[in-house]
RNA sequence: CGGGGUGUAGCGUAGCCCGGUUAUCGCGCCGCGUUUGGGACGCGGAGGUCGCAGGUUCGAAUCCUGCCACCCCGACCA
């Protein structure tokens, strides 16, 4: 096995997929289509529910738990959503194994064992979770109910791929019942908000929020929120959705209340969610040919040191020097890594750590015990410098900080260098084909135009952009007048 | 599910067309020694149902048939 990575220019999907495996973060097993989440990869995934489940507990939110299995008469109940869900749904007809007595030592199915109804394994839990919370709504006062799941869910995907698109995924899916039509839309935009803020803020990727076109929305929902993300290859990547559901899934499971005029109505809902996928996005949007780049704020390890040394004095008084900078850096909350391990050299752990992505290293030898001096590194630019003893905190202090805006920067420098406005078909299909990234166009609101260009070029529409400003033009395809301009592209 | 491709050690591979000693090489792994400021080196060693089943043959990784798995391109998708 070739110890470099292949270069991204070269082969994108191979980098990448080389990049999880080699970065320690998750491999394919030998399920169909489903990956394993190795102990570096879900460390970050930690770091990011942690986060998360923070902004929503501070918007007001609780967590609660759902079943895994949907009996199929819940599933079908909103028909949309059912059907949208219905072709890569796992199910389960039976609840028994036996001996095989053709095949001594294997296992068959008991035929006499089939359920009377059943079981699909969630692809997502709007179901089962109306169904419950049929029985726990009846008056506005039980009003608004604002829950969230961390869940695994099931969706067999024809072509799978590495957290992009898994058979089984992990996720948070939020679940609210509210009282009337706006304040279930404010929930929706407000849930939206917080995933953007929270890549930006906290996985450093640029994201545009916007609003689905009908074909893209959600099956079963009014309207979809989502952001964007535009990955380094020039595709885009739907980084998170919620979902302005309506009235649809309280009429499908009966879900009514008595108002405050003491009339019964039906109860208005949002969903919305983000999963494992944002790994994709992450590894995507950040890494370069060395490896990973880890946002500082996400890191599981922020800073590495690594001691050289020939003989166990050097490293004993190695040791003795930085274990005071350790304990003060776990005090301060900084996650440090002392890696004496004697198992493997310097230079192989320095490599180590920057296909792992860790945002700081500090390399200690005699030289530095010598000149009270330390060698730190920085991985989104790989560059190293010889700073002075007494400096180390400060420097960290900084470079965390420094290293977290640097690589969002980087990233909305790309991004916004790879939106074009096209004002005519032929334009839009030449940067389409030549280029990629988003291509902003106008477009006339109907389906047969979007299935046109969707068929022709590959690019979707990722959104209807919410912050950009309005301006009047004319479809590039029909001619017909457009209210604002809509972004293009390829998508995974 | 359509079209193409690939299955040889933990990983990556040579050999297959044109059947013939003990299946090639690199990485990794184990032992010993020397090393340690950018993926160390030397010597020694372990590890294989050549995807599975059948067939042809004196003889099959190699030829034939069937099956299975995986990958890529479509359709589908957080």
């Amino acid at each position: 096995m070739s110890k470099k990575l292949t270069k991204r220019s070269e082969d994108y999907s191979k980098w990448y997929n080389e990049l999880v495996v080699k970065a320690d973060l998750a491999e394919n097993s030998s399920v169909r289509g489903c990956m394993v989440i190795k102990p570096y990869g879900y460390a970050i995934w930690e770091k990011m529910q942690a986060q998360l489940d923070k902004m929503f507990k501070d918007t007001g939110h609780q967590n609660a738990y759902f079943p895994l299995f949907v009996p199929k008469s819940l599933f079908e109940a909103e028909e949309k959503n059912a059907e949208g869900f219905a072709k890569e749904c796992a199910v389960v007809t039976h609840y028994r194994l036996k001996n095989d007595k053709e095949n001594s030592g294997k296992l068959i199915v008991d035929e006499n064992a089939k359920l009377e109804e059943e079981l699909i394994v969630r692809p997502t839990s709007e179901a089962i979770i109306w169904n419950t919370y049929k029985n726990w709504i009846q008056s506005y006062r039980d009003l608004p109910i604002l829950i969230n799941q961390w869940a695994n869910v099931v969706r067999w995907e024809m072509r799978t791929r590495l957290f992009l698109r898994t058979a089984e995924f992990l996720w948070q899916e939020g679940h609210t019942a509210h009282a009337n039509k706006d304040e279930a839309l404010r929930e929706a935009e407000l849930m939206n908000n917080i995933y953007s803020d929270f890549a930006q803020n906290f996985m450093g990727i640029p994201v545009i929020k916007g609003l689905k076109s009908e074909s893209e929305r959600f099956a079963g929902a009014e309207e979809t929120y989502c952001i964007e993300a535009l990955m380094q290859d020039g595709k885009a990547l739907q980084a998170g959705t919620s979902h302005f559901l309506g009235q649809n899934f309280a009429k499908a499971f009966d879900v009514k209340f008595a108002n405050k005029e003491g009339e019964l109505d039906y109860v208005w809902a949002t969903s919305w969610g983000v999963s494992t996928r944002l790994m994709g996005a992450l590894i995507m949007t950040h890494s370069d040919d060395n490896g990973l780049v880890l946002p500082p704020k996400l890191a599981p390890i922020q800073v590495v040191v690594i001691p050289i040394y020939r003989s166990d004095e050097q490293l004993y008084e190695i040791t003795k020097k930085i274990t005071p900078i350790l304990d003060e850096l776990k005090r301060k909350n900084i996650s440090v890594l002392f890696d004496n391990r004697d198992t493997h050299k310097p230079g192989y752990k320095f490599n180590e750590h920057e296909i792992k992505g860790v945002p700081i290293r500090i390399a200690v030898g005699p030289k530095d015990l010598e000149n009270s001096t330390l060698e730190i590194f920085r991985r989104d630019k790989m560059k190293k410098e010889l700073i002075d003893f007494d400096k180390i905190f400060d420097k960290i202090d900084f470079l965390l900080e420094d290293i977290q805006t640097n690589i969002f920067n980087k990233a909305q420098t790309f991004t916004n260098e790879n939106i074009r406005i096209a004002n005519s078909y032929d334009e839009f299909k030449s940067i389409i084909k030549n280029k990629g990234g988003f291509v902003s166009a106008h477009w006339d609101g109907s389906n047969e135009t979007e299935e046109k260009i969707k068929k022709e070029t590959k690019a979707t529409i990722r959104c209807i952009p919410i912050d950009s400003h309005k301006e009047k033009g004319l479809c590039m395809i029909s001619g017909k007048p457009s209210t604002q301009r809509v972004l293009f592209a390829k998508a995974y």
